[in-house]
DNA sequence: CGATGTGAAAATTTTCACAGCT
DNA sequence: AGCTGTGAAAATTTTCACATCG
């Protein structure tokens, strides 16, 4: 309370996943006027209980007034805070294939903040075009143009056999912060924070699912 | 051990969660014609720790050799059938914007033994036309689609503000098991399972790590 | 009074360390 | 001898329940 960043800084990583999820809801209920909540309706908006709102939310600071609740609008911009939202953080994407094409045209990047700084390929048959309003370079450059462009985070949407390379280039390049699309795990040295995001696990975690209902 | 069925029941969800890891590892060394394999180096293609490999492939039985280690192909066999590898199960896919066609382009759906059954759109600009070799349909034939070809599994790609009506027409159809690109958070009754994938929030995830690694 | 913020309890998940097989 | 399989311990996460304060 004393110190809120130190606070955050201990967050638990559980309780800092379903910061995004809080953020959007609030977004959504101060687009409709909203001025006050509770952490029962933004509970349930978000698909959480409402104690485990409360304590996320309390790793942040005091945010609420007891006896009253949230105001919309001022948890909405500390929840924002958090997430770096006035960062303007710079993202680049590896690899314009089919994902990459719609991860650069995909408007949740630029509503929610960031801005796309580059869009890197391997093949020359893709450098050179436009998509999305930006010329694909060539991912050999990649040191370069993530020094000068400032490029925090980096979206790695390469087939899986090339990932790991890409992956490593990357972090010799400096970014921290990673999130790949590639259907294989990444290893990347301590200190560089990498999350993953696999289609075909998704399905097969589903898969699981359906498979045990059918046998009962 | 004795009945394999039940104790795939209560396998613990992170651990369901990390089988397509090791299914995909499995598939990797089997196709490098490696023969066995251990815990240890296992868990390294992993990205876990050997200890947990191993808890997490208990709860599907004894699948290794005392002293020995795992054979390599059985245990993708045996991995795989959890995963509902040979159910090969029909997907559909509603909303076919720039994710929805990447997807209904991802090959790695086929590769991993699931089908697309149906590409479904509401917007009469999109219905009619050849994507990935099916033609886009109407979304509201779900119902008759859904049951007509069997399919099992629903991935959700329509823009946030129709997500939840898809959802429930989802629900209402019959199906399952559901897996949403929709940057919000989606109600279902009980007994739906149900998967979320927002790439806006994954990368708010990895700013929050920016931000606090730059306080200090 | 009423909803937040939070210690404490419960549940889940991870890790340890070693018994048990081959 | 060596690696798996697994109870037990440790760590993390969730939930409870209530003191707290506007």
């Amino acid at each position: 309370m004393e110190r809120p960043e130190e606070l955050a800084r201990e967050m638990p990583s559980a309780s800092i996943e379903r910061l995004p999820t809080y953020l959007r809801a609030l977004g959504d209920l101060a687009a409709r006027g909203v001025v006050g909540t509770s952490s029962t309706e933004l509970a349930d908006l978000a698909g959480v209980r409402p104690a485990q709102l409360r304590k996320d939310l309390s790793y942040l600071g005091s945010l609420g007034t007891r006896g009253v609740g949230y105001d919309v609008v001022r948890l909405r911009d500390q929840v924002g805070a958090a997430l770096g939202d006035a960062q303007e953080l710079r993202v680049a994407i590896v690899g314009v294939g089919n994902l990459g094409h719609a991860l650069a045209n995909y408007s949740g990047l630029v509503a929610r903040g960031f801005t796309v700084a580059a869009l890197l390929d391997a093949s020359a048959a893709v450098v050179g075009q436009t998509v999305a309003g930006l010329v694909v370079e060539d991912v050999a450059g990649l040191h370069g143009i993530v020094q000068a462009r400032g490029v925090s985070i980096v979206v790695i949407a390469v087939p899986g056999d090339r990932a790991q390379e890409v992956c490593d280039a990357v972090v010799a390049a400096g970014v921290r912060e990673i999130l790949s699309f590639a259907p294989c795990a990444l290893q990347v040295p301590p200190g560089v924070e990498l999350r993953s995001v696999d289609v075909g696990s998704e399905l097969q975690i589903l898969a699981f699912h359906s498979r045990v209902r059918q046998e009962r």
